[in-house]
DNA sequence: ATAAGTTATAAACATAGATTAATTTTTGCG
DNA sequence: CGCAAAAATTAATCTATGTTTATAACTTAT
């Protein structure tokens, strides 16, 4: 893990920002908040970025880099909860109650914009602005949560995979303006199967057969979707509700 | 439905207050938070209290009876998200996207305390105070959000279903200080199998085999554990935990 | 008190997805 | 480049839960 305190990227020319936190703040506004921004933090793939029972005393907002947000179990297995891409914002408790109720791991190499808390906390209450965005940012992060569970509680394995796949493919495709057709996809199977409460050789079953029916490309941490409408309907949800939601 | 404008219970009165969204305010800012409030609401079993789709514009906290938060799927069926109870601050949107995403029924007759939406914002830019309590009664929500997807996506039925009691047992238990044994639970076999995606005659299966072990008695409406560290045993999940989380 | 509608219970059968175990392919690293 | 570890794939078997169909027990209203 290596710290940035140096010359650090304004954040009115952030290509995540309108997608993140500061998005819809005015530009003086925008101006106070990033004072708030203490430094930016490197992890590596594969290293935690937070623990379950910590006490949050840092926010952040990522940069780059795809984080799992999980919980473990007693029998060893753990449930991821969602996947956070560039724009999100983590970690952060308004409430009294800091602890931590689930882990979180980079999946790729992951940048972070880091903010103390404590300042954040007087900022807040000088600039209702802030409390109603972040407020706005939980309530999307609570009805994905609502889809998900539906998604998971009610839907056959190819559907919930379909749903997970589409969801992911949706935010990387705003965020990533390139041509390509592939988005970068940098989760396994078996990431996959924790997150839907499937089994990774049972996810695989399901990709094979999203592919034979030539709704999805993925390799090598790559996924393309040729058609976005025709996976919608084997997802079981509506491609406008759910790019809204996904898109903001 | 019937609107109460005189004559209204006094909030520092209030039996669920201590678990309500008032509960962490200071007597003075309690006085201007109850100015808040316009009016009570008598809602009959069975009746919605609002539709998914719909835009907020009053927000509930319920004084008594119980709720059930859920979606409507294509298919005809309904994912039931949460069960709310009294003390529940129901259709609240900080944010500037008021439309709801999803819709809320009686379970039983149902008192609400009401309050207009466009006065709250005007508040809570006052009162910073009651932006943290409301961030942490919505972040409380996240983290029960959290435990139910993990609940339902990675346990079997019989864990499911004991999770599934024991939370709400909980929860009436400390709504409601009497002494009798059983509390009042007002939901049937099929609630319950909406909420955690299986079917109402597989929630059967599972009460006959929790009542052959004598996890619980249940019937007409009436909910009683005899040991809850048993049942907590069986449905996967430490104790003092789920009572931090259910009992605040 | 009776009828009508819900809710709960029961049993037989069907199937989606888990489990186990082995093999192949890809990725990362010295 | 070549090795080791991780990830993906395949196949065989097993089981938890869904489906269908019926009936019984409650509730509620007339």
């Amino acid at each position: 893990m290596k710290s940035i305190t140096q010359n650090l990227p304004k954040c009115q020319d952030c290509a995540v920002r309108k997608s993140a936190l500061f998005g819809e703040l005015e530009t003086d506004h925008l101006n106070k908040a990033r004072e708030l921004r203490s430094h930016q933090i490197v992890i590596p793939a594969g290293e935690h970025l937070y623990h379950e029972g910590d006490e949050s005393d840092k926010a952040f907002t990522i940069y780059s880099g795809w984080v799992s947000l999980f919980k473990n179990l007693e029998d060893g297995n753990r449930q991821i909860l969602r996947f956070a891409l560039p724009g999100d914002f983590l970690c952060y408790k308004m409430g009294k109650n800091k602890t931590l109720d689930h882990s979180a791991i980079a999946l790729s190499e992951v940048t972070l914009c880091a903010f103390p808390i404590d300042r954040f906390h007087t900022v807040i209450s000088e600039l209702p602005e802030l409390a109603f965005a972040i407020s706005a940012m939980t309530e999307l992060v609570t009805e994905r949560c609502h889809t998900v569970l539906t998604s998971i509680a009610s839907h056959t394995a190819e559907a919930k995979v379909a749903y997970l796949l589409l969801s992911l493919y949706l935010r990387e495709r705003v965020l990533n303006k390139t041509e390509e057709k592939c988005v970068q996809f940098p989760i396994t199977q078996e990431d996959i199967g924790d997150a839907l409460g499937l089994t990774s050789i049972h996810v695989n079953r399901v990709f094979q057969s999203l592919r034979k029916q030539g709704l999805i490309e993925c390799k090598s941490k790559c996924l393309w979707v040729p058609d976005k409408a025709k996976l919608a309907v084997v997802a079981k949800v509506s491609l406008p509700e759910l790019e809204r939601l996904m898109c903001k």
